[in-house]
DNA sequence: GGGTCTATATATAATTA
DNA sequence: TTAATTATATATAGACC
């Protein structure tokens, strides 16, 4: 259990370098979170690493995959331009996550109504009379992330003005123009912190 | 010197949480460079910071656009149809770049000019016979940055095959075309690390 | 504001389970 | 392979310039 002194340098054995690698991504992961907690900064670090499993990617594209179409969703009143920029598989997926919704939706509505009315539409003092409730997951959208050829794009259109959203629905509808395969990432990992906290609204 | 143990929490008091950041952006970016060492992990932490200066931003945004035009100018066997895409701004400052390296590249031959012949093209064993040549900073680019609505965009072409290259290539023309304006970053704070260590290569 | 110092908190290399 | 353990290296909070 004696710890030498780290020699800076490329770890040439394989199994420890992975090893070394799980524990400091870990370590940095925690300390972006900190610094995100702590000094209110939104952050995101990207690693393009050989040691994720493709699973995990895959769930990555698809929480992001659906963060875009709930954003496109969410901004349907300034969509019209961009909708007629969606292709078909945007509009499927688009179907398939606007049918999920509904389904909360409906379920909400049928739980709701078999509630006393007392506790309907009342500034209720504790979330305790709506925990059985199914959950209403459509918050804002927090980001985009586009993996291409180690490339990603980040959005946050949380507090955003109208002058620069209406400019990014613009370089989205592009977007959609010209590159119609953006859906599917690229061979490496990202990781994502940040977002959930807003030095603005939060603090 | 009493230290106590930090509570996770927003630090409300101004000038600590500068410090704090300070610190820990400075501790987290170590950390990355070393695993990017001890590791060979390609990397990148983007920060949303309101703590640095925009003279350091600055910097960034003209790094990045000289090594967009440096990359133009190394691919232009490729980039035929990128140089129709250039937009005024876009050539002018290719042209300013083009000089500065014409410039060394003229210095440079005068002093290799006076130099005793047997030093010319000889594999000199130390680079002493060079040292007091000017520099030669061509090397292959090593990274696109844009900035822009919140918005980063990261290119690494040092390994790209040459379909992905062309890919590339083409969608650098579509950004060309569709966003004139790309030249000029956001009102946030970004870093980078990695890039300069390929696994492939290096080790 | 930024830099230095030092005690202490935290991260982690090596090892075992 | 992933999970603890523990001794030690490293990061950093608070104080002082």
């Amino acid at each position: 259990m004696i710890r030498k002194k780290v020699k800076l340098a490329y770890i040439t054995n394989d199994s420890s370098r992975k090893a070394t690698y799980k524990k400091r991504n870990k370590g940095l992961m925690k300390k972006m979170s900190e610094l995100n907690i702590l000094c209110g900064i939104d952050n995101v670090a990207i690693m393009y690493s050989p040691y994720e499993s493709q699973t995990k990617l895959k769930k990555h594209c698809k929480d992001n995959r659906e963060t875009k179409m709930t954003q496109v969703m969410f901004n349907n009143i300034y969509s019209k331009w961009v909708v007629h920029g969606l292709n078909f598989g945007d509009i499927n997926d688009l179907n398939l996550l606007l049918d999920e919704k509904m389904s909360n939706i409906v379920k909400r509505m049928d739980a709701f109504a078999m509630k006393p009315l007392y506790t309907q539409g009342a500034l209720s003092s504790s979330s305790s009379s709506m925990v059985a409730l199914p959950p209403m997951t459509m918050v804002m959208p927090k980001a985009i992330l586009r993996t291409g050829t180690k490339g990603i794009v980040q959005l946050d259109v949380n507090n955003m003005d109208p002058m620069k959203r209406q400019q990014w629905i613009m370089e989205l509808m592009n977007n959609n123009n010209n590159n119609p395969q953006t859906h599917v990432g690229g061979d490496e990992m990202m990781f994502q912190f940040g977002d959930n906290i807003n030095p603005n609204n939060g603090h």
